[in-house]
DNA sequence: CAAACCCTT
DNA sequence: CGGGCAAGGGTTTGC
C-alpha cells in the first residue's frame, strides 16, 4: 500500500533564531546545570511538535546555513554584510540543536558555499518530481518563491505559534504577482536585511506596479526606452547591472549539489533513549514526564492482561460475581445511535470477560447483571453506555460512576472523550487510545489480530475500576460529590431518555420546503448574475468579493485575513451602493436556511420519522450542554421564513401538542443574587420589566413611560454586555455608538447597579487568587491565562471570570429542573415526554388533555429548582408544532 | 482541514 | 499601545 508522501523542509538557522528570541526575555532561565543556555532548543522543540501536529509528514529535513561565506558572497561582496553577529548565547546551543534533532529522528544538513533556502529549494524540487506534497516552515518570506501547486510555505508571524502559508494563490492575494515573480521583485527593491541595492528609489509598491504592467524584469528592461522621461526611468537604466545582480542573489537554488536521497528523510519518530538522556542533559524536566508518560503507556501497551473469552456456556462467571465491576460496550462511531456495537467488556483490577457478540448481552445471565441496580457498575460516558445498551432492549441500572463525567467535573478543560487521554491525563498510563488501537478516518477499524481487541478492552474496564477512588477524592475536595451524584450522573440518565425518546419530524412539509426555497433560489440567482454581469458561484466569499469589490468596484469596508470581508455588517453598510446587495442578502438568508435546516435536517430523519439529537454533557466550559446531529439548540427563531422550519417539528400522535417553558431572564437574575445588588433585585421582586429599568437608571429618567423603544434596545444590550463580561469597545460595537458614550453606559450601570460592580471586580480578583472560577454548584473553571502578559489572552480570561458563574449557574439551574421534572412526570402518570433542552428553555410533547397540567406542573417545577434572593420566572406556550408555540 | 459565514441562547 | 462582549454547531469553499 503506497501512502501519501509528505515532505516538511525546515529552514533551521531562520527558525532557531525565532526560537531564540521567542524566549529572550527568559533567556536566563533557561540555562542547564553546565551553564549552557537551552532557551532556543526549547523554543525549537515546540514549534518543531507543533508543525509536526498540523503537517504530519512522512519525511523531514532540516537545513543549515554552513557558514558566512557562500557563492552569493563572492558574486556580491557585502552580501548580508552589516548584519550583527550570531549572540554567543545562540552560537552555543548550535551543536545541541544538531544533537537534538538527532535524537528526534529528524534528519538534519548543511551544505558549504550555500545556504540553507538553497537546499531546501534543491530539496523541494526533487521531492515535487518524485510525487510529494511538500510544506517549508521558514520566518522568510523570500522562500515563498518557492510556492508551487504541490509545495507551500509557511512563514511565522508574531512569534513562533502562528504560521501563514503561502499557496500560489495566496501569493497572487497578498501582492498581486506569481511566485516566480517575486525575485524579479527583489531585484527591483533590493533588501535591507541581506544588504542589497536593487534600483534607487524602487521599493516594494514601484516593483509590484512595475511588474504588473511588464511582467518581468527582461522584459521592463527590453522596453525601458519606451517609458516617458521620468526619475523611475533613468534610475532603472543606471542601476540596471545592480538589478539584475540583485536578482540573481535573491534567486534561491533549485539544483544545489545536495547529497541527500529522499529515502534519507524518512521520519520514523523519536530515539526514546537517546532523547532521554538528551533531556536529562538539558534539564527539561517538563520534556522529560512528557516522555515517561508516553514511555510508560508504550510499555504497558506491550504488556497483555490475562482476559478471558465470555461464550454462551460460561456465563455463569458473570452471575458469580459480587463486588462492583466496570462495564464498557465497544463502537468504534461517535454517534451511538447508529453505530455497530462491537462488543464488550465486564471486570475489574483482577479479571477481564471479553466478547464481540453482544447478543451475549440479552441472555438473562447478562442483562440480570446489567439491569439490577445492587450489582454496581463502573463506566466511561454513562449516557452513551445507556444508550446502546437500550438498543438491545436493556435497562442499565446501577451504574455510579463515569469516569468521564467526573475527569469532566474536575477540570472542563479534560474534554477528550477518549478512555485512553483521559486516564493518561490522571496519570493512569496502562490503556491506550482508540486511536492508537483503530486508527482515524477512514482507515478506523477493529485490530485485525483479535487478541490486541480484547486486549484493549480489558485495559479499559481496568483502567475505569482503578482510577475511580482517585477521582471521587479530587471530587470530593473539590466539593463536587454532590454535583457529581446528584446532578450530572442522574441528568445523563435524563439525557440519554430524552435522545432515545427524540422529536418527530414532518418530513413532506421539509421536503415542500426544499422546493419552494428552490425555486426562490433560482430567482434571486438570476437577478444577481445580470447585475453582476457573469455568472459565478454567490456561496464562495472569494468568488463575490471578487465581484463586488473588484468588477463592481463597491469602496472595501473591512478585510479579512485572507482578502475582502463580505460578511452581513459590511453588505448593510454597501446596501445604498448597488441592487445587489439585497439580493446577497436574501439569497445568503434563504441558502443557509436550505442547506443547514431543510437538506441537512431530512437527512438526520431516522427510519422512525424522529431525530434523534446527542446532547454533549462533558464539552462546554461552562456546564451548557451542547446538541449535535442534528443541532436542535440551534433552530430558527428570528426571521419569519426560518422560523417555519420549526412548522416540521410535531407530536408523535395526532391529538398531541408541543408544549414550552423557558427562563426569564434567568442569567440577570442569577447575577442579581449573586452580586447582592438590591436595585438589581427589587427590578425582580417586584416584578419590572428589567431592560426598562436599566433604561431608566442609565439615562436617568424617573418614570417608566420615558423610556422610548431606542432607549430599551440599548439598554437590553447593555445588560447582555454586562452578562458577558463588559468591555466598552464591545459594547459600542454591538449597539453602533461611541466607545465614549458605551463608557457612560457603563460607568452609569455600576452607579445604579452598585454591587454588581463590586461582584465583578471581586470575581477577577478571586479567579487570580485561586486560579478559578465555581458556579453556584460548585462547577468550576480554571483560568489560567487570567496571569497572561498577553493582553488579549489575560483580557479574555477576565471576561470570562465574569460570564462563568453566570451563565454557568444557570445550566446548573435547568439542570435540576429536568431531573425534578422527570421524576414529576413519573410521579404523576402523566403521557407528556420531555424532548429538547434549549439552554434556558424545556421542550415537551403530550395529550391536549394535558396541556392545562403542565401548564402548571412546568413552570412550579422549574422556578422552585433552586432558592434564589430573587423569584425565578417561567413562560409557557404551546401549540400543534413548534412554530405554533408561541408565548 | 481551515476559514468564512451564519444559526441559536 | 491596542484590543475586537459569553457559550455553542453546521455548511460551504477551496485548498
Amino acid at each position: 500500500m503506497k501512502k501519501n508522501k509528505k515532505l516538511l523542509l525546515i529552514d533551521g538557522n531562520s527558525l532557531m533564531f525565532r526560537a531564540f528570541f521567542a524566549l529572550h526575555n527568559v533567556l536566563d532561565k533557561f540555562t542547564n546545570q553546565d551553564g549552557l543556555h537551552t532557551n532556543a532548543i526549547y523554543a525549537f522543540k515546540n514549534m518543531l511538535d507543533s508543525i509536526l501536529k498540523s503537517v504530519e509528514p512522512t519525511h523531514i529535513l532540516v537545513a543549515f546555513d554552513a557558514g558566512k561565506t557562500t557563492f552569493r558572497t563572492a558574486k556580491f561582496d557585502d552580501y548580508k554584510s552589516g548584519r550583527a553577529k550570531m549572540p554567543s548565547e545562540l552560537a552555543e546551543q548550535l551543536p545541541y540543536m544538531r544533537e537534538f534533532l538527532e535524537c528526534y529522528g529528524v534528519k538534519w544538513y548543511e551544505l558549504p558555499n550555500f545556504e540553507a533556502d538553497d537546499i531546501v529549494g534543491t530539496m523541494a524540487k526533487r521531492a515535487e518530481a518524485e510525487g510529494f506534497k511538500v510544506t517549508i516552515v521558514t520566518g522568510d518570506r523570500d522562500l515563498t518563491q518557492l510556492t508551487t501547486a504541490n509545495t507551500t510555505v509557511a512563514v511565522t508571524v508574531k512569534g513562533v505559534n502562528q504560521l501563514e502559508t503561502y499557496t500560489p494563490e495566496h501569493v497572487q492575494e497578498k501582492l498581486g504577482i506569481t511566485p516566480a515573480q517575486i525575485v524579479d521583485m527583489k531585484g527591483l527593491m533590493g533588501d535591507t536585511s541581506d544588504n542589497y541595492p536593487g534600483v534607487t528609489k524602487v521599493g516594494e509598491k514601484t516593483a509590484l506596479k512595475l511588474l504588473a504592467e511588464y511582467g518581468s524584469m527582461a522584459n521592463l528592461y527590453d522596453h525601458v526606452d519606451e517609458m516617458k522621461k521620468s526619475k523611475l526611468k533613468e534610475n532603472l537604466i543606471n542601476d540596471k547591472d545592480q538589478a539584475f545582480m540583485s536578482r540573481d542573489l535573491a534567486q534561491i537554488k533549485t539544483d544545489a549539489p545536495v547529497e541527500l536521497a529522499l529515502e534519507d528523510l524518512a521520519y520514523n519518530g523519536v530515539n526514546l533513549e537517546a532523547l532521554t538522556a538528551f533531556y536529562k542533559a538539558m534539564d527539561f524536566n517538563a520534556f522529560l514526564s512528557q516522555l515517561n508518560v508516553t514511555e510508560a503507556v508504550a510499555e504497558t501497551a506491550a504488556k497483555a492482561l490475562d482476559y478471558q473469552i465470555l461464550t454462551k456456556d460460561n456465563l455463569q462467571l458473570i452471575t458469580a460475581l459480587t463486588g462492583p465491576q466496570s462495564f464498557t460496550i465497544e463502537m468504534l462511531d461517535d454517534n451511538y445511535h447508529t453505530a455497530q456495537l462491537d462488543g464488550f467488556v465486564i471486570g475489574d483490577d483482577q479479571h477481564w470477560y471479553v466478547s464481540n457478540d453482544v447478543t451475549l448481552l440479552q441472555t438473562p445471565e447478562l442483562t440480570a447483571f446489567l439491569e439490577n441496580s445492587e450489582k454496581t457498575k463502573y463506566v466511561f460516558d454513562l449516557k452513551r453506555t445507556y444508550v446502546a445498551l437500550n438498543r438491545l432492549n436493556i435497562k442499565l441500572a446501577g451504574a455510579t460512576f463515569d469516569l468521564l463525567l467526573a475527569s469532566y467535573l474536575l477540570n472542563t478543560n479534560n474534554n477528550s472523550n477518549d478512555l485512553g487521554d483521559v486516564a493518561q491525563l490522571h496519570g493512569y498510563t496502562g490503556v491506550q487510545t482508540d486511536e492508537a488501537i483503530y486508527g482515524k478516518g477512514a482507515k478506523r477499524a477493529l485490530p485485525e489480530d483479535q487478541a490486541v481487541y480484547f486486549d484493549h478492552l480489558a485495559k479499559k474496564a481496568k483502567a475505569v475500576f482503578e482510577l475511580r477512588q482517585q477521582l471521587m477524592k479530587e471530587l470530593d475536595a473539590h466539593q463536587q460529590t454532590d454535583l457529581f451524584q446528584n446532578l450530572e450522573m442522574p441528568l445523563a440518565l435524563v439525557l440519554a431518555d430524552m435522545e432515545i425518546a427524540g422529536i418527530t419530524v414532518d418530513a413532506q412539509r421539509l421536503v415542500k420546503m426544499q422546493g419552494e426555497f428552490k425555486t426562490r433560489l433560482a430567482a434571486i440567482e438570476t437577478e444577481i448574475y445580470t447585475i453582476a454581469g457573469t455568472e459565478f458561484n454567490i456561496n464562495s466569499p472569494k468568488q463575490l468579493s471578487q465581484i463586488l469589490f473588484e468588477k463592481l468596484q463597491l469602496p472595501v469596508i473591512k478585510k479579512t485575513k485572507t482578502g475582502y470581508s463580505t460578511s452581513v455588517e459590511v453588505l448593510e453598510k454597501l446596501r445604498t451602493a448597488s441592487p445587489i446587495i439585497d439580493q446577497i442578502l436574501n439569497y445568503r438568508q434563504i441558502s443557509k436556511i436550505q442547506s443547514t435546516y431543510v437538506t441537512g435536517l431530512l437527512k438526520q430523519i431516522h427510519p422512525d420519522h424522529k431525530v434523534h439529537t446527542r446532547y454533549m454533557q462533558t464539552l462546554t466550559q461552562t456546564g451548557r450542554l451542547s446538541s449535535v446531529d442534528p443541532n436542535l439548540q440551534n433552530i430558527p427563531v428570528r426571521i419569519e421564513e426560518g422560523r417555519q422550519i420549526r412548522q416540521a417539528f410535531v407530536p408523535r400522535h395526532p391529538d398531541w401538542e408541543i408544549f414550552s417553558s423557558d427562563y426569564s431572564q434567568v442569567e440577570l437574575r442569577v447575577l442579581a443574587h449573586i452580586s447582592g445588588d438590591k436595585n438589581m433585585q427589587a427590578a425582580f421582586k417586584e416584578n419590572r420589566d428589567i431592560h426598562a429599568n436599566t433604561a431608566m437608571k442609565i439615562f436617568g429618567l424617573s418614570d417608566p413611560s420615558e423610556v422610548t423603544p431606542n432607549m430599551r434596545r440599548q439598554a437590553k444590550a447593555t445588560n447582555f454586555g454586562i452578562v458577558y463580561g463588559i468591555s466598552d469597545y464591545g459594547l459600542s460595537q454591538n449597539i453602533g455608538i461611541t466607545r465614549k458614550q458605551a463608557k457612560q453606559f457603563i460607568e452609569a450601570y455600576f452607579e445604579q447597579y452598585p454591587k454588581v460592580k463590586a461582584w465583578m471586580d471581586e470575581i477577577v480578583k478571586t479567579a487570580r487568587e485561586q486560579g478559578y472560577v465555581e458556579t453556584l454548584m460548585h462547577r468550576r473553571r480554571y483560568l489560567p491565562e487570567i496571569h497572561s502578559k498577553n493582553f488579549n489572552l489575560r483580557s479574555f480570561a477576565e471576561r470570562t471570570a465574569m460570564n462563568t458563574p453566570i451563565q454557568g449557574s444557570a445550566a446548573d439551574i435547568i439542570k435540576v429542573a429536568m431531573i425534578n421534572m422527570v421524576q414529576k412526570l413519573q410521579d404523576s402518570d402523566l403521557k407528556a415526554v420531555m424532548l429538547l433542552q434549549v439552554h434556558d428553555e424545556l421542550i415537551f410533547e403530550a395529550p391536549k388533555s394535558e396541556i392545562p397540567i403542565l401548564e402548571q406542573l412546568v413552570p412550579s417545577v422549574m422556578d422552585s429548582a433552586v432558592s434564589l434572593a430573587v423569584p425565578l420566572k417561567v413562560d409557557s406556550g404551546h401549540g400543534a408544532t413548534w412554530y405554533d408555540v408561541k408565548g
